[in-house]
DNA sequence: TTCGCTTCTTGATAATTATCAATTCCGAGC
DNA sequence: GCTCGGAATTGATAATTATCAAGAAGCGAA
């Protein structure tokens, strides 16, 4: 009979922001009643429209949040360890918005939806925990929202360039960590738009070979990208 | 000296589902600390960037959030009586990610940000009203920008048209209930392209005279632009 | 290594959307 | 009613972005 997860795992778990304060009986509990897997590249974890069984969490390699329609479909997010999704559809009790898949190999676990819910009601320190992770999350999305919204697919990528730079330290050469396919698709633009649009960045001083971005002249980038804390700040 | 709101407002506040559960005395603690203005048409009440000192509630009128960048302008949604906005910069005692200005004469509530917050922690019912607002809020704009990165300019009008009428409860006629320029930035679009697309409809019997909106055929209507629960349902 | 597959790139073209300029329309205020 | 000014429309044009087709490059499996 099935037990619960690895003790192996929930440390990492109990890090996040999301655990970190609640109670250690409740944590246990949650914890009993989840449990962990292995999944191959590709594999489809959540299905946009289904009912939201479970809360997710990558624990290592990455997961690509996507929708579609009518035959289209963009890429919305990815997300990589150690991080969890579709919260907002476990809260609600609510169909998914989003399909996941992974991207690379990746040790995901599931904590269904009800337990959750009612952990939320027993611990006030959980519920505080989940309203700064929805919160953030929504803040999120505007963000992105206002990226697509007020800028050209090229200044979307300078800035995303720009983004990426500052997550590393400021580093002048760094690797994509998306294929440039699902990058152009996150981005809101088509592989073929996204070639030229690095090509189109030469002149601030980018320059690309394979997946690796060197940017020459921040500065100059900046001029022309204009970054706003507004949009392209993590954390605020 | 000032007490708080006049009792004349507080019932319909009271309503709302974020205020409806949680303690009379809690309650009546916020009331007492708020403030209730009115405001002519076009009076910025949020502007992007500044702390977040109040959680605002449009009583009457109408609110527009709408964002800038690099001189450009954009309209993310407008509030409608009796609703709350800008619930999250609140919660996480963070900037404001957007801006909101009345578009008619308008009636608002104050509530200081300190107040919920301290509130939230005390009333774990008001918590849940919040993580459960918090969510809807999520979910609306991952609809919102779903509907965005996956259609076309005249497929988003066809569903805003559709989603305006079911709101309705199907009726044929209607009006808009927001300058065109308003909606076209909403809909992501210039106001000229709107008056392009409105005509483009008419093959799918959509007619417009100044703000009033004729759906001749709603089936027709659907036949082309494939409304989609997961990007156009209110409740979901 | 080589094969086979996918991704990426490039060029040519088309569709979509934006911009600019000029009317026309409509409503508030006289 | 009339006048004024912003909003909406229309036409012409430009910019942006997508599509299609072909070739190059990269990568894993045999």
């Amino acid at each position: 009979m099935y037990l619960g997860l690895p003790d192996s795992d929930s440390p990492e778990i109990r890090k996040l922001h999301l655990f970190g304060e609640m109670e250690e009986s409740n944590f246990q509990s949650l914890m009993r009643g989840s449990y962990v897997q292995n999944f191959p590249p590709g594999i489809e974890l959540v299905t946009e429209g289904e009912p939201s069984d479970f809360l997710h969490i990558v624990l290592s390699g990455s997961v690509e949040l996507f929708s579609s329609w009518n035959g289209r479909e963009t890429s919305m997010a990815t997300v990589r360890p150690v991080t969890t999704f579709i919260l907002a559809a476990t809260i609600k009790d609510a169909p998914y918005l989003m399909s996941a898949r992974t991207l690379e190999k990746s040790r995901v676990v599931l904590i269904p939806s009800q337990d959750v819910r009612a952990v939320f009601d027993e611990d006030s320190r959980f519920a505080r925990a989940i309203v700064s992770e929805l919160a953030q999350c929504y803040r999120t999305v505007v963000k992105s929202q206002k990226d697509l919204k007020l800028r050209t697919s090229l200044e979307r990528l300078a800035n995303y360039l720009l983004r990426q730079q500052k997550r590393l330290d400021g580093v002048q050469e760094f690797n994509l960590k998306l294929e440039k396919r699902r990058l152009a698709s996150f981005l809101g633009m088509t592989p073929e738009n996204l070639s030229r649009a690095f090509k189109a960045l030469q002149p601030y001083g980018v320059s690309v070979t394979g997946n690796r971005i060197t940017i020459g002249d921040q500065e100059d980038l900046e001029k022309f990208a204009k970054p706003s804390p507004l949009i392209d700040d993590f954390k605020t």
